[in-house]
DNA sequence: TATCCCATGTAACGAGTTACATGATTCT
DNA sequence: AGAATCATGTAACTCGTTACATGGGATA
């Protein structure tokens, strides 16, 4: 079984930098990853799974007279798995489901799997995203009448939700091609 | 039990219009609600637990010769239910965890609790949404030189699109304005 | 010594996913 | 007659939530 959303946050963060548990609670309540729990009941039973399936190892760090803690690195599997998770092409359903978890895919991306894969991502991003606008705008366009007000709002903040990262996703290509003019 | 996301989405969708669960299916599938799962997994059992918890009941629509349709309709205490969600005030959390619940409550607001609501809705979102955009620039000057590139990037996409949303909760606001001078 | 923070875990429960199952009706 | 669609449901499995449990080390 390959691991859920929370288990590749994981794998992302440990990639980036060997942790405890933790650690790892304190980042999920500490940064802008608050949209994941950063309860021990969700986090210690992932690692878990993940040592079990051999993604991560986990070593107790033999501290001087510390607390027992458990740091856990990704093995050479983990991190092929968090590459073909990162690599996964960018389909309709991921930015209609809201795109969450491709923004945290992105997010992962440097240092994994480099900057080729980024600016791919971003292009199909584009793609994707500007053809569901659309979809978004003929809806509201044909129902528009009989939908209630807040109803018809909420849709057009969703709308507005997407087109910025449209505008976004053209941004961090440009950005992108800059640096690769800097250092090629 | 309260429902679940999914449970006050169908309460909210059959306040609307009483349906059956093929019904809601469909427009999970085919509405700007694809973000909730159309499976008959996951909606037969929550209407199920709707009607064991007395906030829908469902009778079979003794239609001529038609298939048997089940046709929800939400009860008194399921609209208090329902208001009773409505109304709850929005917290950081909320907005926090990506907001999109918050989207799905403003949406069935028309109708359910009124004009007077949507505004204070709309007034506190847009106060905590501000305050939450600060905390994440702030976090983003801090930390911006050691952050991965596209861990960067990431970050200032979740910015724009909290910036977008607090700038269409005034315009919203706006609206509403608008339509009570219309007809107070 | 009492209290807080560090640090890890488990157990019961709820709910969604996936896949399977069933049968009636309409279309070709 | 066969296929597609309408329409409802169930069972196994996974995973996150909530709450509880434990104990060492630091601080007052």
């Amino acid at each position: 079984m390959s691991p859920s959303t929370l288990g590749y946050a994981l794998l992302g963060l440990l990639r980036e930098q060997p942790s405890s548990g933790y650690d790892l609670r304190k980042t999920f309540s500490l940064t802008p990853l608050v949209t994941f729990s950063d309860s021990p009941g969700a986090i210690y039973p992932a690692l878990r799974r993940l040592e079990e399936a051999r993604l991560i190892r986990g070593t107790i760090e033999d501290g001087s007279g510390l607390r027992r803690r458990k740091i856990f690195r990704v093995t050479a599997a983990g991190i092929a798995e968090l590459r073909k998770w990162l690599n996964q092409p960018v389909v309709r359903d991921d930015v209609a489901r809201g795109g969450d978890e491709l923004m945290l895919r992105f997010a992962f991306m440097d240092g994994a799997v480099g900057r080729v894969a980024a600016v791919r991502f971003l292009k199909s991003l584009e793609r994707e995203l500007s053809s569901y606008v659309s979809t978004l705008r003929e809806y509201l366009a044909e129902h528009r009448k009989e939908m209630p007000l807040s109803g018809r709002l909420a849709l057009e903040s969703g709308i507005r939700g997407y087109e910025t990262r449209v505008v976004w996703a053209r941004d961090a290509l440009a950005t992108y091609k800059r640096a690769q003019r800097k250092r090629p």
